[in-house]
Parts: C-alpha cells; sequence; structure tokens
DNA sequence: ACCTGAACACCGTTCAAGT
DNA sequence: ACCTGAACACCGTTCAAGT
C-alpha cells in the first residue's frame, strides 16, 4: 500500500526560498524546508540528493524568474530597472546566484533578453561584448547596493540613473 | 601560574584566510582552523567571539590587503587590473567581501584610492559617482568571471580592456 | 512507493577543571 | 591567564521498518 505523497519537488523549491528570503542562506536547513512543506527531513531526500543540491535548485528557479522579467522589457534601460527591482524583492536569492553557477543552458536563456537589446542598440559585432559590459556594471552595482558598500552618501537612485546614462553614453560610443 | 598563549588573533585570522582560499567557506570550521594554529577548538573562543566574528575578521584583512594594493597604483586602469589580479589570487576572499558588509572606516578607507583616482579624472564634482561607476563595473566583471557566468565564448583579457576603454570612455565624455 | 523514527557523524559553543 | 576534555544542541544524512 503506497503512502500518498505529501509534498513535491516545486513545493520544496518555493519553501527554501521563502527561508531563503526571511532568513538568509543559513536557515536554509533541511528541518526548515521540511517543517514548511508538512514533511519529516528524511523526506526531502526523495526528490532531492542534498541541501547543496537544492540551494542548486532555488538558485536555477530564481534566475527563471529573473529571466522571464527581463524578457518582459525591451530596452536596456527598462531592463536595467527591472534587474534592480528584481534584486531588491529578492535579495538573497539575487545573492544566491553569484555563488552558484548556473547550467549552460539556464544561462544562455538568461543572457538572451540582454543579448537582444544589446543586438538592436550596438549591431550584431560588438553585442557580446556590450551585453557582457551592462550585465557586469548592472550586477556590481546592485551587489555593492545590497552588500552597503555604498556609504559615502548620494542619493542611489539617482547614482544609478547615471550609471544607465554612463553605459549608454559607452555603447553609443 | 598562567598557560602560556600558543597563538595569537592575527595568526588565527591568518590560517582562517588559508582554509578559506584552500577549500571555500564551508570549510572554515573552528575546528580546521583551531588545528592550524595547533589549538583545540575551544582556545579560539578567547580571542574571537564567534565564528561569524571570524568570518568578518577575515573579511577585513582582505579587504585591507585590497587596499594597499589599489593605493600602490595611480590610475584608474592600473587599479582595475590590480583589482583583478587580486581577485584572482584571492577568489574566496573577494567572494567573502560582497557577503559581509565592512565598516564605515574600512569601506573609506578602501574606497579612498579610487576616489582619488576619480578625481583626478572627472574632477572633483563628479568624483564620487565616477568613482561607483567604475568600481560597479569592475566589481560585477569580476564576480561574474568568477562565478563561471561569462561562458558563451570570447576572449575574458580582451573583453575586460574593452570593458576599461569604455569605462574611460563613458567618464570622460 | 513514499514516509518516518532512530541513529550516526560533524560542528559550534559553553564551562568546569587543569596548569 | 590561557588551555583543554567533556558535554550539549543542532544539523545533514542514512537506513531499516512502517503503511
Amino acid at each position: 500500500m503506497p503512502t500518498p505523497q505529501r509534498t513535491s519537488l516545486a513545493e520544496i523549491v518555493a519553501a527554501g526560498r521563502e527561508v531563503l528570503e526571511s532568513g538568509g542562506p543559513g536557515r536554509v536547513t533541511m528541518q526548515a524546508v521540511a517543517e514548511r512543506v508538512g514533511v519529516r527531513p528524511p523526506s526531502l531526500y526523495k526528490r532531492v540528493r542534498d541541501r547543496e543540491a537544492l540551494l542548486t535548485l532555488i538558485a536555477a528557479a530564481t534566475l527563471q524568474e529573473l529571466q522571464e522579467r527581463l524578457a518582459a522589457q525591451d530596452s536596456l534601460a527598462g531592463m536595467a530597472h527591472a534587474y534592480r527591482n528584481f534584486a531588491h524583492e529578492r535579495p538573497e536569492g539575487f545573492r544566491l546566484l553569484s555563488t552558484r553557477s548556473a547550467s549552460a543552458e539556464d544561462l544562455a536563456r538568461a543572457s538572451a533578453p540582454v543579448l537582444a537589446a544589446a543586438r538592436a542598440a550596438v549591431g550584431e559585432a560588438d553585442a557580446l561584448e556590450a551585453a557582457r559590459f551592462m550585465t557586469a556594471w548592472l550586477t556590481g552595482f546592485i551587489s555593492m547596493e545590497l552588500a552597503g558598500a555604498f556609504r559615502l552618501g548620494g542619493d542611489l537612485d539617482r547614482a544609478f540613473a547615471y550609471g544607465i546614462d554612463r553605459v549608454s553614453a559607452a555603447l553609443a560610443g
């Protein structure tokens, strides 16, 4: 007589993301996640290899959501704001992305929207480098902002707008 | 009869940095660090409040070394290369910096060299935003490089040079 | 098939007892 | 004063036994 399933992989990953945002990666224990989905810790191992794998799944889900947000934009400036808004909504998830590397497919998919916008802005030949330039600045700005590295005064919204302006100028030149 | 000191705070932090680089933050256990300095784990608590505090001390020492490297340069391009070289030498330490926020003093000290170079390049009025722009791009590029996020082809050294060029152009414009 | 309690290893941390 | 062994709590993980 099979026991009925009491949870699912999707539910486990979703619970992991919630725990992550509410308390940081240290709080993402098998116990906390199991409790949240209403199961005992050992049961998680039926769907997830180990804690490491769970964190990787959480990162992948986060990257996918980010990619969907970016794909809904059509300009580099729009994407920049979507990117930053996402990071403010899910700071822990955003940070997790820089810790664990995505699969080649997920990476390519997430890069596509920015690459397309870069192609439209600077042409085929320089699209890759332009996309990297933009993404690097964006990632750096946001991660420094989240880490509290911008405490020398000034308005961060204005600094962000200044940066977008400078990136556009750099790519146009 | 006092027992002689068998270690010191500096030695503990240095040992922690070594363990960090050789195995990532997960390997920085009180046991591993204690063993490296030749002491039992409970003895570490005489000099360090807890593991969290040890990681913060490791980050502070890393930031100080980075600051010294930057201060030895006088151009923004020179600093960019020094920054990247440092990150390649101590990838785990570099990553740790984005996780834990520095004290206001350490942050100000580490920012000073870049700020001075930015002032020389664009003048007093825009120095802060220019320094932020430069640092954001640099931090983003390097952390993406370390995270393996640049796997769409192309030469990374060339992409880095392209970026420095674009940053300079953006700040000049 | 999936779920669970029991068990084990490992780590952070405290503390009383040693020198 | 500083160091240590012993002890405790907590977590990841495995596995045999339940349904």
